[in-house]
DNA sequence: ATGAAAGCGCTAACAT
DNA sequence: ATGTTAGCGCTTTCAT
């Protein structure tokens, strides 16, 4: 069967023509199997070592790179993956994209971010990595019915219906505040953001281990909340007035994540207070910029890297194999103690 | 002319099997070019509005999704670009991202990151937006020959051979040492990373400023220089060796960027030397954490999302007409005073 | 206004 | 071991 060409330059639009491997093939004078053959390494198909040589040969000095597009058709995959976050924006967020495309890279794929699932569909991406944030996706499959993706999710706060790396933010809450229990503080008052109906039953690993601890030691659970916006300017400014309403200090500040301790801290310096003197402060992730505060404060550090490496390797395995059993694994945190919570 | 298929089930390989276009146009009863042409929303030809809403409608229900390789592979664009920094791990570079994200995806673009720029040929992403990374972008040309896609580079250090989006630190330097000298500094040390072999002739126009400022105003030009790794932790510890052996300060410290300052101020602080009142401290690009240390630092804030606007703009036009003339564009940045020079 | 069909570059089944 | 060819889903030209 011949394809026959009947009209002119039909095509207009395709601009760049790069080298393809036709033309690999051309000048290796072999055929485009051959040459697809021998790009692709197949063991499975014996090439003699000359004629592959000679291929590879051709191929490096035609400058031949393989169109992905072309490929992504054929195989359906595009070897692109996805990390997913409510917001991009954060330290943790720069973190575990630094690692995860680390590890992506050694295998070929890039990494795309996006705070919309929806675009993130086959053909865009094989698979999504997706940072801390439960709910939302939730709410996206509700909406959406399931995406049909291999899908990883990391942090101390995952969705776990599917494939997870999370971090074992109960047992740090845990530490953490025995830890502040042990230098003496009482009154620990737990600092977040979000809208969290029930402390005890929240999914939220730290509201409910903060929650549980506090009536276990028989002691006064508080809560104060920060708006939602920028974490650190929010923080700072409830703190203030926290503060400046309060006729007696808490022993502590138990935070949500470390943003919102940074802002905290800002504030409560601001207004005079002393940490850890006059109020002692514990958050949670451990993000480089706590160490460089004047009084460095300690946190309970997530494994980013060791998180990242971990969920390449369960995203790449369910890429690979759809039908795999759900994959799980909790990562312990470590909690940092610093200057900010020693007295 | 008739495909005839030989052999029974051919292609194993293609699992997830989506809803194709020639699907849509099978429920609809229309051709495959109609529904083409009603998806692509092209005005060049007419469809009856009563064919158009039906075929809209048949898509949405069958939830149909372009297929972007399949499109990718006619066209030649992939609707993904890439931003490029040589270290992704940054304040900056995750503002930038972020900015950078939210415009290109007003336009259907996905962002991929990356610190190679090998992996971005064509066929991968439509273009590059750089974030201020010249030297290593001018030594990748040098060893691969030009890249052959729309390329933007921007901040405040960029490729001035192609399209940019410049901040003028150059003016920003010259107002921070102003402000610096306005407040009686006068022994004003530039404290920076990476190599600089001449001050006066070099590419990044904080350092070339800096020496010229000094010179100008017959003031005593002093460098210290912060080994190369992680910029808050050599910054600390180089600082702190530097006042154990100096017998007299500075009155300021210049910094190169905000990371370094931030490390020096931690530095400094744990020295016991006060900010301002012993030593003035400016940086340089506005990153959100320099407001919230105890003592506020002063910095030279790059607009962020300014910059990511016209950087898009101006990579968008490059993509749809690559023999553009150069376009550039140099933004002015704003000196942000705080505790940190004031005395 | 709508349809038929070519072809983008690649992979893989099948034939030699 | 290598070649031939169908087909992935789409856009576009050309014909009706």
């Amino acid at each position: 069967v011949k394809r026959v060409t009947k009209g002119v330059t039909r095509f207009t639009m395709a601009v760049r023509r790069t080298i393809s491997a036709t033309d690999v093939a051309k000048h290796a004078q072999v055929s485009r199997t051959t040459v697809s053959y021998v790009l692709n390494e197949r063991s499975d198909v014996s090439i003699p070592t000359a004629t592959r040589e000679h291929v590879l040969k051709i191929a490096r000095d035609l400058g031949y790179q393989p169109n992905r597009a072309a490929r992504a058709l054929v195989t359906g995959r595009t070897h692109m993956v996805a990390l997913y976050a409510e917001r991009v924006h954060t330290p943790v967020a720069a973190s575990i994209l630094y690692h995860f495309q680390k590890e992506a890279a050694k295998h070929g794929f890039d990494v795309t971010v996006g705070t919309n699932l929806s675009r993130f569909v086959p053909q865009v991406v094989d698979g999504i990595l997706a940072i801390d944030s439960p709910t939302s996706i939730q709410k996206y499959i509700e909406e959406n019915g399931p995406l049909n993706l291999p899908f990883v999710s990391i942090g101390p706060y995952f969705v776990d219906s599917v494939d997870y790396v999370g971090v074992d933010f109960a047992t740090g809450t845990q530490q953490a505040l025995e830890h502040l229990v042990s230098v003496g503080c009482r009154r620990i008052t737990f600092f977040y953001d979000g809208i969290i109906p029930d402390f005890e039953n929240a999914v939220d690993p730290r509201c409910r281990t903060y929650a549980a601890f506090m009536k276990e030691h028989n002691l006064p659970a508080e809560y104060v909340r920060v708006p939602y916006g920028s974490p650190r300017h929010e923080a700072r400014t409830t703190i203030r007035e926290y503060v400046r309403n309060s006729s007696q200090l808490p022993d502590a500040l138990f935070c949500r994540y470390d943003e919102l301790a940074i802002g905290a801290y800002c504030g409560l310096r601001a207004e005079g207070i002393r940490v850890p003197e006059d109020i002692a402060m514990v958050g949670c992730d451990g993000i480089e910029e706590m160490e460089f505060l004047e009084t460095p404060l300690s946190t309970i550090v997530q494994p980013f890297e060791h998180l990242c490496v971990e969920g390449w390797k369960f995203l790449k395995q369910r890429m690979e194999e759809p039908g795999l059993p759900q994959q799980t694994l909790l990562l312990p945190p470590h909690l940092e103690v610093r200057a900010s919570s020693l007295r």
